[in-house]
DNA sequence: TATATTTTTGACAACTTTGTCAAACACATT
DNA sequence: AATGTGTTTGACAAAGTTGTCAAAAATATA
């Protein structure tokens, strides 16, 4: 059994710290450019016990990676699941989908990473998780006859909600720098104006 | 003087085979994945000729990249540049940017690891070759006078424009699994669709 | 206090990667 | 054929990274 700690304040449990210095130092770095040694740095402790922990380096990527996709792909299929006609659901998508982004600003830079090193991988790893996109082509195919949606393209139109989410994440640094002249918070207000401007746009490219 | 060779149809100038092999490498495994002996395997040459050829790996890397850069911001600012009105600068910006990026595919997955590895080199590669975005916005704020356009917000214009034209490329195992059965010539017939998609989104999105 | 269990560490060996050197090689000119 | 220039290579040393081990330290239990 485990020793207890008296932990203060300070003091996580060392799993949860290295587990969040892991994070940090593989969105820093990238698998390949991490280093065990950093990462055991980063969570003041030594490279040995890090070891302890996790056997090695692909094993604790692996964790983090697939924990990180654990906080997408319930909220995704929680929305697609709800009874309500498909511009309620864009609604609810964009707005969603942008506030688990923002509390994981770097989870896009980790996945777009990792899928050009081994997209195998990702792809493995999301069909486990099993995203429900059936069942949303199918609630679009109806509500299409019903005569609410033109005859749009499905393909892009899935393209085009999650492009519009996901991409500014991917490259913040260049908007902070030529749009934002570096000032943080304009980022957090651009995101929150953008909810509504991408279910606008999304909605008017699909509406008859 | 550089010793002449008699080229045979495949044996191409040698700096070349490695620009061709090093771009193949980094974009497969990124700048820390990649190994100089992996490039020169790829290009069929001695890894000390490698380094006879560009000293060390961030060399090749930095001149890589930044020829790579060299393709887009010419033809971003001489769109920019075209006497057009807007919304027909638009579409010629949708085509040409998207035909630039089938042509490099790879080049989008290259700038966003690099950009969460190193922002700034990024960013100061990016503001020497300086892209005109002021004009840009000068343009749109004439137009808006003139009563043509809504008063959208220019920032999140120029982030729609982008992200609808590149998130395609971020994601392409993806697409090719989830959405086109690993069929790849759907990925192809995907882009060419898109081009009056994505011009029609965004006209719509700001006209009045 | 004595004992058992968990956690942490320093030291080690194996391996990979990098960059340099001097020597070998290929080709062109004389 | 002899010389010179540019190119290619094998061998080497230096440095970094990984994963393991046995021993020490910290903590829990008897």
């Amino acid at each position: 059994m485990k020793a207890m700690y008296f932990d203060t304040l300070n003091e996580l449990d060392t799993e949860v710290k290295i587990l969040a210095a892991a994070k940090t130092v593989f969105i820093r770095k990238g698998l390949d450019g991490a280093t065990m040694q950093e990462i055991a740095d980063e969570a003041h402790i030594s490279r040995t016990s890090l070891h302890y922990y996790f056997r090695n380096k692909d094993k604790l990527f692996e964790i983090i990676f697939s924990e990180s996709l654990n906080k997408l792909t319930p909220k995704f299929n929680m929305i697609i699941d709800m009874p309500v006609p498909l511009f309620k659901k864009i609604e609810f998508f964009v707005e969603n989908y942008l506030n688990i982004l923002i509390e994981n600003p770097s989870l896009p830079s980790l996945i777009v990473h990792e899928l050009s090193r081994n997209p195998q991988s990702i792809v493995d790893i999301l069909k486990t998780k099993g995203i429900k996109l059936d069942k949303l082509m199918i609630q679009i195919e109806i509500e299409k006859m019903q005569g609410a949606l033109s005859d749009f393209s499905i393909t892009q139109f899935i393209t085009n909600i999650i492009s519009l989410c996901v991409f500014p994440f991917l490259v913040k640094p260049l908007l902070d720098d030529f749009l934002f002249d570096n000032d943080s918070g304009q980022f957090d207000r651009f995101l929150e104006q953008r909810k509504k401007i991408i279910s606008d746009m999304i909605i008017a490219s699909i509406k008859k």
